[in-house]
DNA sequence: AATTACACGTGATTC
DNA sequence: TGAATCACGTGTAAT
């Protein structure tokens, strides 16, 4: 990529040369008639207030403007300070790298949490699905699928029939729930040796019936209390 | 506080007017002697010449300056927008919103990873101590002490020469080490009823023993390994 | 001397 | 209309 093609302004119209010609800088704004030119008292007078009135309205709202921006960098900038004292190195003093060690952290704090919830029987607040192929203690092959969604009372039966399309029998499953959210860890294998067992088909299946929202069968379910709670049932089957 | 007051400028001098009185704008620089002013002509042409290689200098100059600054803020922007694209909700647009979620965000998963870290037996890289109480199962008040830090081959002898001088008894100790590192989960109670079992006490009389270095007594020791190993030693008593 | 990074003021844009 | 946000070019300091 050309340095020049980088450049991507914001869509604008091609600058229309604002009706009043741009004042400049602002700061030491140019009085023309400032310098005991040959006017006349009143039409000098007349012609400074103008000129006075104008550079009062501009600069009042440069100021405004210009503070308004200071206050918006301020808080930005304490924001990533406060992003910086929450990093573990606090070395890099550089804007951009801070950023970028602050998106490593939130990955790695990302991983680090989803490989938890992975092995934890307990169901999260987001919907997780997991198929993974581990080695039986006989050496048979065996899926364990993790399914945490949202609780609703055809879920079982659901998972059931559509296990049974796809030829499968689980030969384990544990069923958490809390709060209105349901964690299954089923432990699935082939019913036959020639059974449908890959990856993608049981994946897509069971993202099927994880994602089929509660609303079917009784319309006018009673909307279930979606707070904490402190009781955990776990049942093993 | 004021609005003047909160102006912070970076520590500079008071603007010495710079030698070169500073050129304006620089994006269209005035030609003092560009309008067919009433010189001779090779003074005309030598002026444009050097007026010129003035202009072409600094204009390459701010060019530049301008492109690595554009750069720069690009930089800054796509890590910005690979941070929007991590978080749970895309929703805010606003920048120094974006920033505040981020700190949310960031909190809230070192929240729940120390939380993990906490109940799990595993020590990990970072020094640890926390000291709760808890209730035993005959209503005895029962204090729950975890240690998470390098391992090493007094540890043991120390905490327990410090609950001794704090008249404090051990009920039970899991002891899990991996790589160096080493994990004391501690549950103690009182020798008798008239016994200094604050939390504070305890903390710092624990944090002095976790804070201490490995090289005392045996001066010379060899520095022990501190890479990931995967054998996980673990001990109850 | 050239590069890098930061704060600033400003024009444009959106609501 | 103001208020708020953004990208931009620039001045300035540090390396």
């Amino acid at each position: 990529m050309t340095l020049s093609s980088s450049r991507r302004r914001r869509s604008r119209q091609p600058a229309p040369a604002s009706s009043a010609e741009g004042r400049q800088s602002l700061g030491q704004v140019v009085h023309p008639g400032g310098g005991g030119a040959p006017f006349g008292l009143h039409a000098e007078l007349q012609k400074m207030t103008a000129q006075e009135i104008m550079d009062a309205k501009a600069l009042a709202a440069s100021k405004s403007h210009s503070e308004a921006e200071r206050r918006r960098r301020e808080r930005i900038n304490n924001h990533l300070a406060k992003l910086r004292s929450l990093l573990p190195s606090t070395t890099k003093t550089d804007k951009a790298s801070l950023l970028a060690e602050v998106i490593q952290h939130v990955k790695e704090l990302k991983r680090q949490t989803s490989l938890i919830a992975e092995s934890s029987p307990v169901p999260t607040e987001s919907d997780e699905l997991t198929v993974d192929k581990e080695a039986d203690e006989e050496g048979r092959a065996v899926i364990k699928a993790s399914i945490c969604c949202e609780d609703r009372s055809d879920l079982l039966p659901d998972l059931i029939n559509t296990l049974k399309a796809l030829r499968l029998r689980t030969l384990k499953a544990e069923i958490t729930t809390l709060g209105g959210r349901v964690k299954n860890v089923l432990f699935i294998t082939g019913d036959d040796e020639s059974t449908t067992c890959d990856h993608h088909s049981i994946q897509d299946a069971l993202k099927a019936v994880m994602d089929k929202t509660a609303e079917d069968s009784a319309s006018g379910s009673v909307k279930r209390q979606r707070t904490n709670i402190n009781i955990l049932q776990h049942r093993s089957l």
